[in-house]
RNA sequence: GCGGGCGUAGCUCAGUUGGUUAGAGCGCCGGCCUGUCACGCCGGAGGUCGCGGGUUCGAGUCCCGUCGCUCGCGCCA
């Protein structure tokens, strides 16, 4: 780091000093990492936020230096004057960036007095995280934790770096708005001065961002915080930040080509690099091969449909099964030690999610020659259908095969989960673009066809002819089976736009009490625009090598939407409520023991 | 809303078939120690076994409920 101005507290940073500062009076504050009181002399780990450097309390040198420094205790802030000096040979630390040497203390300051820290600053052992969420600001305190702020911070240096240089304009949103219809629950703020109205939080700046373009911006982008009320997971916090692009009078390829140059800015951050363009996987290829729409290559082992090898079997699982419009689908996985139990527990995985059940088989030489199975059901399968099986899925001897018979989506999604399963952790990255989805999706829950992605996707296709047979004009990037970020085209017309209310049935109405702004908007020239929107955390997160957004986020919240260090959320006074008219129905269920 | 995991000292954990006064390492406190760097040595304090109920002669251990954290499903178009 650049030296700091010197004053009453510090001239140097401590972590930055080397062996050529060797004869220098410098001053360094920080806490105490470590001491190591030898009842002479006194060693102390000084950190600050460039690392540690130790400093030596001798007791003839600075006799009241060293008799107050007996007292320190870990977590105690201290400032520290004396000189730099080389360390005598045979007491060099190797382990420390400052190793080579040590600072003597003339005079000293305690500035602060720390009690006993909950956990210990160090990255020895793990903490539990709801201690580290409690005390957060001591978490940050760790090399982890601040690696992982720095390396947020470096990435928005360089998507705001690349973007700039591409003359992209960085613009703010508000964040007191009306819902927008990314699908999701909104969190609400109350009207005091419009009594019985409401804010939302946005849970993305969607609509604002096609205004900029109508208002002739051309080129937008803004990392902004959003929110959505939906249950957690490590992938997902109440509030979470956007990486939210837009351009005007563009077509998917331009969004390409921005994107693919951007994505290898921000992961250089990270020390990764990537081959450009980035491959693009269509939609029905993705969830055939891998059966998801983010697919991780990394592992191979691709999905094949199976159905015309079965389609006659005298097994009825799997002839019944595409008889009944369902598909036979399966992978193969390289032999090695697979005990019985393991097939048992991808049975039960299976069958939780949804499967009627799961059919494994181990290739082994046929009697007849060729390749057949070792497998509960090979019994009621031909020697034929066992070794096309096993020739469509590229089997060799020893291979495991691993087969579901169901409607389409349940196969797809069983044996992607399984495939993942099976695959284990992996080395090096995937990236790439899923293209060309389909506009809708039956929802067996809503028992009607959703958007795949909001309402303000360009649709392609028929569009006097049926809904379900177009395709939007959307893309997502995927990285390691991670969804980064997700755009499209957008409509820019009032037809085309009440075509897909009116597809997805929203009344005519209620589109216009709830988006009748952006309709009006079109009606003054918009241009074809399109963009896309990243999660952040979920980038830095990949960067960072973390599990969880929770990592590279300063205070997150936990799966149950809480701030464990603020108490948030809390009650509030009974004034505050009446003065927005508002009135709490269900009481707080009783303090927690 | 549903399912899995975890919850014992400040922290990380062990705790046998239900059986004596619940242990270890680190940390903390006190003492000693002039080249350590995860300093060392000696001594010490520290427990609502998450909470509530039940079974039992006896519960950290078994049962029921509940709370918290977490992973996933639903949800997040």
């Amino acid at each position: 780091m650049k030296p700091p101005r010197a004053n009453r507290y510090r001239s140097a940073w401590a972590g930055d000093l080397r062996a050529e500062s060797d004869g220098q009076e410098q001053r360094v504050a920080g806490w105490v990492h470590r001491r190591r009181d030898h009842g002479g002399l006194i060693f102390i780990d000084l950190r600050d936020r460039t690392g540690l450097l130790q400093v030596v309390f001798h007791p003839e040198s600075a006799p009241e230096a060293h008799a107050a420094a007996h007292a320190l205790r870990g977590e105690d802030v201290i400032s520290v004057a004396g000189r730099v000096a080389r360390r005598e040979e045979g007491t060099v630390n190797p382990n420390l960036p400052t190793g080579e040497i040590e600072l003597k203390v003339a005079e000293f300051e305690q500035l602060a007095d720390a009690d006993t820290t909950p956990f210990q600053i160090d990255d020895e052992g793990t903490v539990a995280e709801e201690l580290r969420l409690r005390y957060r600001y001591l978490d940050l305190r760790r090399n982890r934790m601040r690696e992982a702020i720095e390396l947020r911070h470096e990435v928005c240096n360089a998507i705001r770096d690349h973007l700039r240089a591409d003359d992209f304009l960085e613009i703010e949103t508000p964040m007191l708005t009306r819902s927008t219809p990314e699908g999701a629950r909104d969190y609400l703020v109350p009207s005091r001065v419009q009594r019985g109205s409401w804010y939302a939080l946005p849970q993305s700046p969607q609509l604002f961002k096609q205004l900029f373009m109508v208002g002739g911006l051309e080129r937008y982008f803004q990392i902004v915080r959003c929110f959505r009320d939906e249950d957690q997971r490590a992938d997902r916090q109440p509030e979470f930040t956007q990486l939210d692009i837009e351009l005007s009078f563009v077509e998917e390829e331009d969004v390409f080509a921005l994107v693919d140059e951007l994505m290898r800015s921000m992961l250089a951050v990270g020390g990764v690099e990537i081959e450009l363009p980035l491959p693009r996987l269509p939609y029905d290829e993705a969830i055939l091969k891998y059966g998801t729409d983010r697919p991780d290559r990394r592992p191979g082992m691709e999905i094949a449909d199976l159905s015309a090898c079965f389609a006659e079997s005298e097994f009825n699982a799997f002839a019944g099964a595409v008889k009944a419009g369902g598909v036979v689908r399966g992978f193969r996985a390289r032999g090695g030690e697979w005990p019985r139990r393991r097939f048992d527990e991808l049975t039960e995985k299976a069958k939780s999610l949804g499967a009627k059940g799961l059919v494994w088989a181990v290739v082994e030489p046929a009697e007849g020659g060729g390749l057949g199975w070792r497998s509960p059901v090979a019994k009621f399968l031909s020697a034929e259908e066992m070794a096309q099986a096993a020739r469509e899925l590229q089997a060799e001897e020893g291979d495991v095969l691993l087969l579901v018979a169901d409607d389409a989506p349940v196969a797809a999604k069983v044996l992607g989960e399984l495939r993942l399963d099976v695959a284990g952790p992996q080395e090096g990255h995937d990236v790439l673009w899923v293209v060309d989805f389909p506009m809708f999706e039956w929802s067996e829950a809503e028992g009607r066809f959703d958007p795949l992605h909001h309402p303000f996707t360009a649709p392609t296709g028929d569009l006097d002819g049926d809904p379900r047979e177009w395709r939007s004009r959307s893309y997502d990037v995927i990285m390691d089976g991670w969804e980064l970020g997700g755009g499209s085209i957008r409509i820019n017309t009032i037809d085309v736009q009440e075509k897909v209310f009116d597809a997805i049935g929203l009344p005519r109405e209620e589109a216009h009490e709830r988006f009748g702004f952006l309709l009006e908007a079109f009606r003054y020239g918009a241009p074809p625009h399109g963009g896309i929107a990243f999660g952040l955390d979920r980038i830095v997160a990949m960067l960072a090598g973390r599990e969880s957004i929770r990592d590279v986020i300063a205070f997150p919240k936990t799966s149950t939407a809480q701030d464990l260090l603020t108490g948030a959320p809390a009650p509030v006074d009974e004034e505050q409520l009446r003065e927005l008219g508002v009135k709490v129905i269900q009481p707080p269920l009783p303090p927690a023991s």
